[in-house]
DNA sequence: CTGAAAGCGCTTACAG
DNA sequence: CTGAAAGCGCTTACAG
């Protein structure tokens, strides 16, 4: 139960507060909204009487008067495994929570033509303050023009350009699918399948730099052969292992994009009687659940999701709030997760 | 662009429709509402001047002035695998979308000790006007009366307990889990595996009754070796099937009552070296993704988790804007999905 | 550092 | 069937 000082209303409201620590209003808004320029022994007094009545500012009142909702969009295609957006919405919601912000979801499809407008209307409907967009909706410029133009702050999440007026956050992709590409080549593997993701996500071509670059480095010639586009879903998987497998050479070892992905190669060496990892080695990226859900448990590469989309919103509010940019942070580490679906030539 | 009437402010407001209309603010009020005792032709013309301006009721101030603040919260215990909640999410995603309100999430960690107490928060910090409650939380008493207590009308996914004066929603779990160990027992299997869910569930019950009952219909002799104790995680399917797997008289065939404990089964089958389902059928239950992605792919039952969430969440908004009571719809049914995970034994 | 006044855009309660 | 007035609980813009 609430403190019951006041039995006639049931909750109190900003006049209670000023009148329960003697000052305005004003006083008590500026305490409220953590405004400097309130002496110390006033601002403790509304804090008490703050803490006494179990005081919580009325969410409509302060959109209706100000400028803000206090509200926060996130859209992003809705996908079939929600594995990745499943982390992506927790960081989102902790971030929220903590400052005080209401998370609003917009699941889109894709490919879409009224996307723009649907966006658009989102904005106006919900009159939200600010916006995280998620890959690979954060690349079109038809959404990001759209919510400059209606100065709508937003947050990117892996967009594929990096840019210094655009609050946005990525990994290392590049640099973890190389350090995967280097263990299975320190393992022996010289002919490595790869199998792409989807062509709209930053991620895609990262991941494909880093087996590039690992394969140079030590002196494997590169082979279109071996190469494969994939649209990270599970079935697209499939079809990528099921072509490298049925390879007159084939790849002793098969990178897939994601997770998603390399079940479904490991679903299709099943098919085909082929033993994982003695004949076929098979890695993913991403580290979701499905990773230890089948057999055998994959080694991929773990992306700090949640942690990213936290870091993310919660510098997206900090914009908000203080009216000033701030600046995208560095690059977040990944991490290898090495288990029994690769192994030795 | 929405139609450029006026220039001098971003958007129309309830007065510049009544002036458009030459009505008073309180008409387009019922207009907007749905209230009745409007003439047809003064509804018309309200009606073509909101077009006209690309009028949107201003949510801040009809949840200031209202009593009603068109936020439903959606409360669930936060899951490691999120497919079951995605498609609960989307189902009342849709529904709020097409009633014009908006969904807010609170996931929440169980146990809980300060459950109620969260909960209470969440409703005095949004001053939502319902919630959809999610198995098990849905069977808290300690919510639920809180709630009550609130005023707080909710809608409850899969409960325990079916009451008349609580809007729920169910599917015919008991007679689903018969027809798939009737499935078993008709390919010759005698010998059947059981591994219940979280004991907090109602689905575990229901699914447990099941097939009990199948094996009385069918003069198969119930013994308590042949069941375990699973808590829905793919961990607890693991140990409860390799368990089961090491009894000197192992069944021929498991039924987990979800996918990821099937999952679970399965890897332990691989792991063994068992063949399935030459050596050990495996059955779950919901057709969440992992059914197909696993290896082999599993037999299972599809429960309508979208529609039910879409149906129950809209009738919780159609409760919220009659307040009238409405009647909970009867069980949804479940479709037997056959892969090859199982088979003649 | 603090406060008095106006106003955000609706709904409610009442009147006719 | 329709409308004039009051008020919801804040913030803004201004004053001191």
């Amino acid at each position: 139960m609430a403190p019951g000082i006041r039995s006639d209303k049931s909750r109190a409201n900003i006049f209670d507060v000023a009148e329960l620590a003697g000052v305005s209003i004003k006083t008590v808004s500026r305490v409220v909204n953590k405004e400097p320029n309130v002496q110390r022994s006033t601002r403790e007094k509304v804090e008490s009487a703050i803490h006494a009545l179990a005081y919580r500012p009325n969410a409509a009142a302060r959109g209706l008067s100000g400028k803000r909702s206090y509200v926060i969009g996130l859209v992003y295609e809705n996908p079939r495994e929600f594995s990745y957006m499943k982390d992506v919405l927790n960081g989102a919601l902790e971030a929220c929570e903590m400052g005080g912000y209401t998370l609003l979801l917009r699941p889109l499809k894709l490919p879409n033509e009224s996307l723009a407008d649907d966006i658009r209307q989102f904005v106006l409907q919900t009159r939200l303050d600010g916006m995280v967009l998620t890959a690979p909706i954060c690349d079109y410029s038809t959404v990001t023009s759209l919510l400059a133009e209606m100065k709508i702050p937003c947050a990117l999440i892996s967009p594929t350009e990096l840019r210094e007026d655009r609050l946005s956050i990525a990994c290392n992709d590049e640099e973890a699918s190389a350090s995967l590409t280097q263990i299975l080549i320190s393992q022996g593997h010289k002919s490595i399948g790869f199998i792409k993701g989807h062509p709209d996500h930053s991620a895609t071509n990262n991941r494909f730099q880093g087996y590039c670059r690992a394969l140079e480095e030590n002196k494997i010639r590169f082979s279109e052969k071996m190469v494969r586009q994939g649209y990270f879903s599970f079935e697209s998987g499939k079809d990528c292992g099921k072509n490298l497998m049925e390879l007159v050479n084939r790849p002793s070892a098969i990178i897939a994009s994601n997770d998603d992905m390399a079940a479904g190669v490991i679903f299709e060496a099943h098919e085909k009687g082929l033993k994982i990892p003695s004949e076929l080695s098979v890695v993913g990226f991403d580290d979701t659940p499905i990773a230890t859900q089948i057999w055998p448990p994959l080694t991929t590469v773990r992306q700090p999701i949640v942690e990213m989309s936290r870091t993310l919103t919660n510098l997206l509010i900090v914009e908000l709030q203080s009216r000033h940019r701030q600046l995208s942070p560095a690059p977040f580490s990944c991490e290898m997760v090495i288990r029994s679906s690769s192994g030795p030539r």
